[in-house]
DNA sequence: GCCAACGTTGGC
DNA sequence: GCCAACGTTGGC
């Protein structure tokens, strides 16, 4: 089993939203960056437990889990005119864009927040801390989110 | 709102 | 293939 973390503003989508969701699951569409396609398309497997983090907000912090239900498979909205991120490039018979089904475990009574992640020593070199880092989807070794359950509860 | 960091685009 | 210009992300 592996580890992810994904990144979320809450005024676009909050782990709220995915809590009000029918089965607390929604597909994880809109991701318009390379490395993170290839992850959703080709990495991230049934069952791997995903973190979830508030970007772009006072106090960021990975707020919840939850889990892929669904392995990848094209990203639907990017052939949709109205949709935030259409890419005209994409169609059926060659989808460029992929998305996963993920669906909430929990929502963390105490969330990690991005200050109290950077002080912690066994988080040195977590892919979401380093500088400039913009994925919005990212692997987490299983040390780093061990490390991070036990910050949240 | 600012701005550093980064990815993408497109002229050459 | 280089690289300047541009748009976006996201912490602060």
């Amino acid at each position: 089993m592996a580890f992810w973390l994904v990144k979320s503003e809450p005024s676009s989508f909050s782990i709220e939203d995915l809590a009000a969701r029918p089965q607390q699951t929604e597909a994880w569409d809109g991701v318009r960056n390379y490395q993170a396609r290839n992850y959703l398309r080709d990495h991230m497997k049934k069952g791997d437990l995903v973190l979830f983090y508030h970007s772009n907000i006072p106090i960021p912090a990975i707020v919840g889990l939850c889990m892929v239900t669904r392995e990848g498979y094209p990203d639907p909205t990017a052939q949709d005119p109205s949709a935030a991120h259409p890419d005209p490039r994409s169609t059926p018979d060659n989808p460029i864009w992929y998305q996963v089904d993920l669906k909430l475990v929990r929502i963390f009574s105490r969330p990690a927040a991005l200050h109290t992640l950077k002080q912690d020593p066994r988080l040195e070199g977590m892919l979401l801390l380093q500088k400039g880092n913009r994925l919005s989807v990212m692997p987490v070794s299983a040390a780093h989110f061990q490390s991070i359950l036990t910050l949240v509860q």
